[in-house]
DNA sequence: CTGAAAGCGCTTACAG
DNA sequence: CTGAAAGCGCTTACAG
């Protein structure tokens, strides 16, 4: 391993001569910094980045916190997965890596302590554990931090409109003539509100027409996956055999959903229309023709790799910024009026 | 921050005896130890790796090497992503973290560059770019390696026994009396020979029982999607219609290749029996009774594990370790001989 | 514009 | 069994 002394000797420098002219700060005559990052490149010379964070305190690394209980798919999770793939790119390019963070570390350590241990400069939470009581320490722990779902007192999240996007998913059922619609929902959960805030568009935009919401229509499934939601399906039908329409929060269940529909001989989307979310790959061979929402990992992953990055820089982050779904129309939902192709 | 000086001052022993105390290392007494171990535990001590790393020269850092060319999945990747998650929460019982490598890492850095700058003290190469010329420098860097797919010069290798799986799969349509068998394959490489393996096994096999394996039922797809199968299936099966069976060396290829015979009007597994590979999620709900093989994920992600953790100790690695897959046996298969069910 | 000194928090021989 | 000294590779004030 070659030091910055090596260069020193070699260049006839001190070291904190060399020191300067590779990291371009300090005052130094272009001269010397030039024969300085030449002799550098010629030797292969590579800093110690471990030296570099014991002196600056800065690790260049960000903790990420990625647990996804609910779905239980870890790095395949279908929004988390291509999150990571692109917050990692972004970071990198600003001398950053990815650690992630972990309760079992060394035999249980908390996240912070992990992040202490490792000089941690930020925090992502893609996900973390429902009512974990640590993440209502992250605010004020010093450590800048982004949540991608979750919302943590003190954190900016980054996150999908969701609110929005029921809006769309009700707008594009009444619009195609749909009167009774079924919402097949997961937790309501007051951190973690994608299900919740769904449905609150969704239920807002009905009553914008005039229609009152039942809550009869309204069934709220016992976990993310599939078998919960044939069983959802199953009650809100048995319950409500006069809807024609059901947007359901995620496609998972969405798949489970219609599982179930075909099974008791109905035809999506002749009998019934259905919309899911997530436009998630795993079911997309299986139910080509689902109505579906995209979220936008790019951006979302992009925004919040800005916004911990500013974070990091001291620059106060913004409480919530929201990203907008894309709504994706395919075969699943009838149209009872002929009138136009509709664009959202 | 909370350092070992306070420690020192806190208890009255010296820096160094914190450190042993700690540590578990050096010889001390029972007694001295148990204070400081005390005092460091209601002091809310945590260790600064920085520190650490740079005086003993150990990162505790595992780097990994993912890229996933063939695939463009990231971490969605149907045998990477859940290797991965296994393999950090192996890596992690051992105080190790993960850390990506990445050719853009602060505006290019090799591999290597990489590592150094890290410290990294081993290398998990889950899936590298095709023919990328930095891979056969890896197995002489002076870093332990593990591959858990590609063969790389003096890199340990854990993979699925393919070769065994293919002679299975052979088996089992030999075994139900099909006589013309396609094989439709994807790229065939030296280094990364998982498709070119299962080959192997397979025509071994079926030259076990006597049958010349005509290089005619073999058909190379050009990749490893399942538009690559559509195609394969369509080139294949216009050269032997007599097929009534075929070994697809992936579910997504796979998945393209019954959705060739299903909209030619073949039934599966009356017309034609598939057998296909990974027991890929993304498959599975879209194609519930198709055959498959399942890479035993959590296998592999111990024993590289276990593997680079003795590398790291200075144990010299075997060159090759092989994990059984296992033949998940569903509907896509016919059998002509109604004899007996087979357990393989 | 350049360098000598001290320090980041820890560990490793080496004395005693 | 315990501690004083030196070092890991780098950077940060501070002089000059």
């Amino acid at each position: 391993m070659i030091t910055i002394y090596d260069l020193a000797k070699q260049t006839g420098f001190s070291a904190p001569t060399i020191s300067k002219a590779l990291n371009g700060n300090g005052k130094l005559s272009d001269e010397t910094r030039q024969t300085i990052v030449e002799a550098a490149k010629k030797a292969g010379y590579t800093a110690n980045m471990a030296a570099k964070a014991l002196s600056t305190k800065h690790s260049r690394l960000i903790g990420v916190i990625l647990e996804d209980v609910s779905m239980q798919r870890g790095f395949e999770h279908p929004l988390f997965g291509g999150l990571l793939n692109k917050f990692r790119k972004e970071i990198e390019l600003a001398g950053y890596d990815l650690l992630f963070l972990s309760k079992h570390f060394n035999e249980g350590m908390s996240y912070i302590d992990h992040c202490r241990y490792r000089d941690v400069e930020g925090i992502l939470i893609v996900n973390p554990i429902d009512d974990d009581e640590e993440m209502k320490t992250l605010g004020t722990c010093g450590i800048p931090c982004v949540s991608t779902n979750e919302f943590i007192p003190g954190v900016c999240t980054v996150v999908t409109d969701n609110e929005n996007a029921g809006q769309i998913a009700a707008r594009v059922l009444y619009e195609a003539g749909h009167e009774k619609i079924g919402f097949l929902g997961a937790p309501f959960r007051e951190n973690s509100p994608a299900a919740l805030e769904r449905y609150k568009g969704f239920k807002a935009e009905l009553e914008s027409y005039g229609k009152e919401c039942d809550e009869k229509y309204l069934e709220v499934c016992s976990a993310w996956w599939d078998g919960a939601g044939y069983e959802g399906m199953k009650k809100l039908y048995e319950r409500c055999p006069d809807i024609t329409a059901v947007f359901v929060v995620c496609d998972a269940l969405a798949f489970g959903a219609m599982k179930y529909l075909l099974e008791i001989g109905k035809s999506i989307p002749n009998d019934i229309s259905v919309i899911g979310f997530d436009d998630d790959t795993t079911v997309l061979k299986a139910a080509p023709t689902l109505c579906t929402f995209r979220q936008d990992r790019d951006k979302i992953a992009q925004l919040a790799s800005e916004v911990l990055l500013q974070g990091i820089a001291g620059v106060p982050n913004p409480e919530i910024v929201r990203v907008p779904a894309e709504y994706i129309q395919r075969g699943s939902v009838r149209s009872f009026r002929r009138i136009h192709q509709m664009a959202y």
